[in-house]
DNA sequence: ATGGTCGACGCTCGA
């Protein structure tokens, strides 16, 4: 079984590229990011015709978080308890980040993690209160049921170690890469939680900002990534970043990854 | 060249 992770950066604009990618990669399940799409306006017709059930959430043309899925998708939920809103209060947005489903015996989040801007940016605070609120319901589910397959997976907007940008001088002074951020993920880790893609993955990148050469230069992060419960993290046989979806015309700015299942 | 490119609710912002 194949579970994968994409930011997808608007459905609209590529649902054809990824359904042919999923169709290609035979993925089972796909969580997807930055999907930009108005929930009424999500091509669900495409993935359909290519027999996957989808579950989407969004508002306007911002953020928005989608799930696919070759089975019928049980159980969904378009946020999580206690999700923080922007800006934060009542007032404030419960924006399209984070959808879940049950895919056969796994429950799937597909997650968009605050980018922050600016570490001296109210959407930095709310990246790291984000973190904290779902870090804590993530440790609720571990004690509620330990046998629990889970997979937190999506655009985490953290690197977790410095081999995991192309430059930590660059991002000195920038989100992303700092203590908050990191200590607010090792959280998750200290739960239960195994980014299980890492050692198979290694130092590879998952995004390159489409400005400035990015690409061509591997100058790149990892970023994208799942998070798995102790019960998933035993069936995780491999896993893969497919650089090569980040080549073609019209691409997103970040390449898929993807995990391999086993019995 | 402190910008190089994308996508969107586009004459500007967020990533």
């Amino acid at each position: 079984m194949r579970i994968a992770t994409w930011n997808v950066n608007s459905i609209r604009a590529r649902s054809e590229l990824v359904v042919d990618w999923l169709t290609r990669n035979d993925i089972d399940v796909l969580a997807m990011q930055e999907t930009k799409c108005d929930n009424g306006e999500f091509p669900s017709m495409s993935f359909a015709s290519a027999g996957y059930d989808v579950a989407y959430v969004g508002s306007g043309g911002r953020n928005g978080v989608a799930i696919a899925g070759r089975m019928m998708l049980e159980d969904i939920e378009t946020s999580f308890p206690g999700q923080p809103r922007f800006p934060d209060g009542p007032g404030g947005e419960l924006e399209a980040r984070a959808i879940s489903a049950k895919c056969g015996p796994i429950r799937v989040w597909s997650l968009y993690v605050p980018n922050g801007r600016g570490v001296d940016d109210p959407h930095y605070t709310y990246k790291l209160k984000w973190l904290t609120a779902l870090r804590d319901i993530s440790a609720l589910w571990r004690v509620h049921d330990p046998a629990a397959q889970v997979c937190l997976a999506g655009d985490w907007n953290i690197a977790p170690t410095d081999a995991d940008v192309w430059d930590i001088d660059y991002f000195a002074d920038k989100t992303h890469v700092t203590d908050a951020e990191r200590n607010a993920l090792r959280e998750f880790i200290d739960t239960g939680y195994t980014d299980s893609a890492a050692p198979f993955i290694g130092d590879k990148y998952t995004f390159w900002d489409y400005t400035q050469l990015r690409f061509p230069r591997n100058e790149g992060m990892r970023i994208d990534y799942g998070l798995c419960s102790p019960a998933l993290d035993d069936r995780i046989t491999g896993a893969w970043v497919d650089r090569d979806a980040r080549k073609l015309t019209g691409a997103s700015d970040h390449a898929p990854v993807v995990f391999e299942i086993g019995i």
